[in-house]
DNA sequence: ATGCTTACTAACTAATAAGTAAGTCGTCAA
DNA sequence: TTGACGACTTACTTATTAGTTAGTAAGCAT
């Protein structure tokens, strides 16, 4: 035990992480700093790079972190929720966690800082969104094969729209300081799936 | 005239702004600096802090010219938009020109960067998606009163959840560099206030 | 022609950025 | 008990940041 030196005693590398997580998430990629984080731990910013080779390093063990702990989230998910309505409230509950914390997701955060964000990370972060759609495209299709929902189109597109949408939701909201605001768009986005009223088979309707 | 004395003879505050949005559409407001802009147009940064006090009076000037033309395009849309249905579909088209140009809506960007911004860019980005909301809930509201429309709540509930959709369809649209993503995304949001059992057809608009 | 204003530049500064090299201190395995 | 290793710190460097200060060239009004 105690194999630090700091009087926390703790596991340095994810106090790092966890420091970091939350500033990127509140203040974007660019609106933090290895001192920043390095002084919130009372530590050097060489022992950030003891620890992480340099930001790049630091931010795609980031994306790995929070991917992994989401996929494990989705996973309880599949296991608890029976029902794909249910399955799909719980996933923007996941979201809604987030923002309670008064954070965005960090993938969405890394979304906005896209262009500025070494190779590794953004393939990271397109990787996040890639599995995130899986997920909840696997749940429409099983919704509509038990009829519990309904959707136009693919479920693949579905998925993107959901994603997406309560990406945007969480992006707005956090200017308002309010998640009601996302509460409420989250459910208008999943009604649609889950009202029976709607219209079974209409054209896809294109833009432009 | 020619009050200037660069080569271009241009108007060198818009084109700080021209150059200065940009950046912050595809790289953020802290993925930019001043010396970026400065290169860019063969300035000095003091030229900059001439004509913009600092980064924040900068800021400012860009979310106010932002904000005034997207006003001037809602105007346009209602001017020539007969259809609420055709009106959101010309909403959403404002936004796929923004994407096209491989940018993000800028207020959406500010929303990401919103917790490093000083208090008078915040207060502007928030007036932006209020404006925004309060044109798309106007549209909304014509709508059902016209029959052309249905959603249930309030127009204001439903103009939020198209507003943040559609930054949310940009936000994760950039990273794949693909606008099919987007126009999928828009189409499905606005498809579910169009598309219902009653509504086929639109009908003649009987008000302007 | 003189002075005022506009639109800048050159040449700084202080603060912050990421990153590096070398050394220190405690723990553990042999 | 020693020496390798892990987890740091001290003390830097180099680049970039926003911002300032003083000066200057050109045009305009009087």
């Amino acid at each position: 035990m105690a194999r630090g030196r700091r009087s926390g005693e703790a596991n340095t590398a994810a106090e790092i992480l966890d420091v970091a997580e939350r500033l990127v998430q509140i203040r974007g990629f660019n609106g933090f700093s290895y001192g920043d984080v390095a002084s919130e731990l009372g530590i050097t910013t060489a022992a950030l790079h003891y620890h992480f080779a340099g930001k790049a390093e630091l931010g795609e063990a980031l994306i790995e972190r929070y991917a992994s702990r989401f996929g494990e989230a989705l996973g309880e998910i599949d296991q608890h929720g029976v029902d794909p309505a249910e399955k799909l409230h719980a996933y923007a509950n996941l979201y809604l966690d987030v923002l309670r914390d008064h954070r965005m997701c960090l993938c969405g955060m890394l979304a906005a800082d896209y262009d500025t964000l070494p190779k590794p990370m953004r393939n990271a972060v397109v990787r996040f969104f890639d599995d995130n759609e899986e997920w909840v495209g696997r749940v429409l299709e099983q919704g509509r094969a038990e009829g519990t929902l309904q959707f136009t189109g693919s479920p693949a597109d579905a998925a993107q729209m959901i994603v997406s949408g309560l990406e945007g939701a969480m992006l707005v909201a956090r200017p308002y300081g309010d998640t009601n605001r996302f509460e409420s768009a989250a459910a208008r986005l999943l009604a649609g799936l889950t009202d029976t009223t709607r219209a079974r088979r209409r054209k896809p309707a294109s833009l432009a």
